[in-house]
DNA sequence: AGTCCCCTGGAG
DNA sequence: CTCCAGGGGACT
């Protein structure tokens, strides 16, 4: 489910109730969660929460690090007292609610470490972008694939990418190291642009429930896709039909006509 | 780059 | 029933 924006919008809405605050120990059903989860020395507090491309991490006083990995339909969310109707895969315990990893489908992973973790991400999209050109040119990958592996840059997903690819109109099969100056810029610009409204919008909806924050509210992203799960519909720009075909097992939505 | 896999659940 | 899903690792 989460991309970048919906990883981010979670950790700046746990960040306040969980940074400085004192962790007890965290309890899951799911043997695989358990294990990792029980490595962690506790009470302890939590010296820093942040995200890292999609995933989320946590600094402890005991010299140990969390990794939460939300995959697809993972979501960590703050939990009061309130009975959880959805699927609490771990629950951490803080003195006032705990925090809880949702998790559907059961994708998700918390890894626990006594030293940095190598996650083996590319650097952060929202960091500036002036080394993008370069390394898009030593890429045969089409665009889209390239922009969705995380060793070249790190948090966008299947969404975003077809969303970036539509605003810098850009045909998303075209090999990477194909695309001239001016449309490598186009790329760096709209990634950035894309990202930074999603996540000023908290993140995107679709109809399967996504993303929701711990008050239950809804992001707003979704009323701004402009490809993304439209095939078949008109292009918002011009009227042409957009295009759903898949690339390396996954969807992707473009139009033929904006998208050179 | 493709295929299968990990899981669960909603839509058609 | 089948297909699809915002991720990603293993293995062709």
């Amino acid at each position: 489910m989460p991309e970048l924006p919906e990883v981010e919008t979670m950790v700046r809405l746990l960040r306040p109730r969980v940074e400085g605050a004192v962790m007890g120990a965290a309890e899951s059903a799911d043997p695989s969660l358990c294990d990792a989860v029980r490595k962690v020395r506790t009470p302890t507090r939590v010296e820093r929460l942040w995200r890292r491309g999609k995933h989320v991490l946590m600094r402890t006083a005991s010299a140990q690090w969390i990794v939460i990995h939300p995959r697809m339909s993972g979501r960590l969310v703050w939990g009061g007292q309130v009975e959880e109707q959805e699927r609490t895969r771990v629950r951490w315990r803080f003195s006032d609610g705990e925090m809880r990893l949702v998790d559907r489908r059961r994708l998700g992973t918390v890894v626990v470490s006594e030293t940095a973790p190598d996650l083996k991400l590319g650097p952060e999209p929202l960091g500036g972008l002036a080394w993008l050109p370069k390394q898009l040119s030593l890429s045969r990958a089409p665009v889209k694939a390239w922009l969705m592996d995380q060793r070249n840059v790190a948090g966008i997903g299947n969404i975003y990418a077809s969303e970036i690819c539509f605003r810098a109109e850009i045909d998303p099969r075209r090999p990477a190291r194909e695309l001239q100056r001016d449309e490598a810029e186009r790329l760096s610009h709209n990634i950035s642009m894309v990202l930074r409204e999603a996540i000023d919008s908290r993140g995107t909806t679709l109809a399967d429930g996504g993303y929701r924050g711990p008050g239950g509210e809804l992001g707003e992203f979704a009323l701004q896709l402009a490809v993304y799960g439209r095939g078949g519909a008109p292009c918002l720009a011009c009227g042409t039909e957009v295009r759903r075909i898949v690339q390396s097992g996954r969807s992707t939505f473009f139009c033929p006509s904006c998208q050179r």
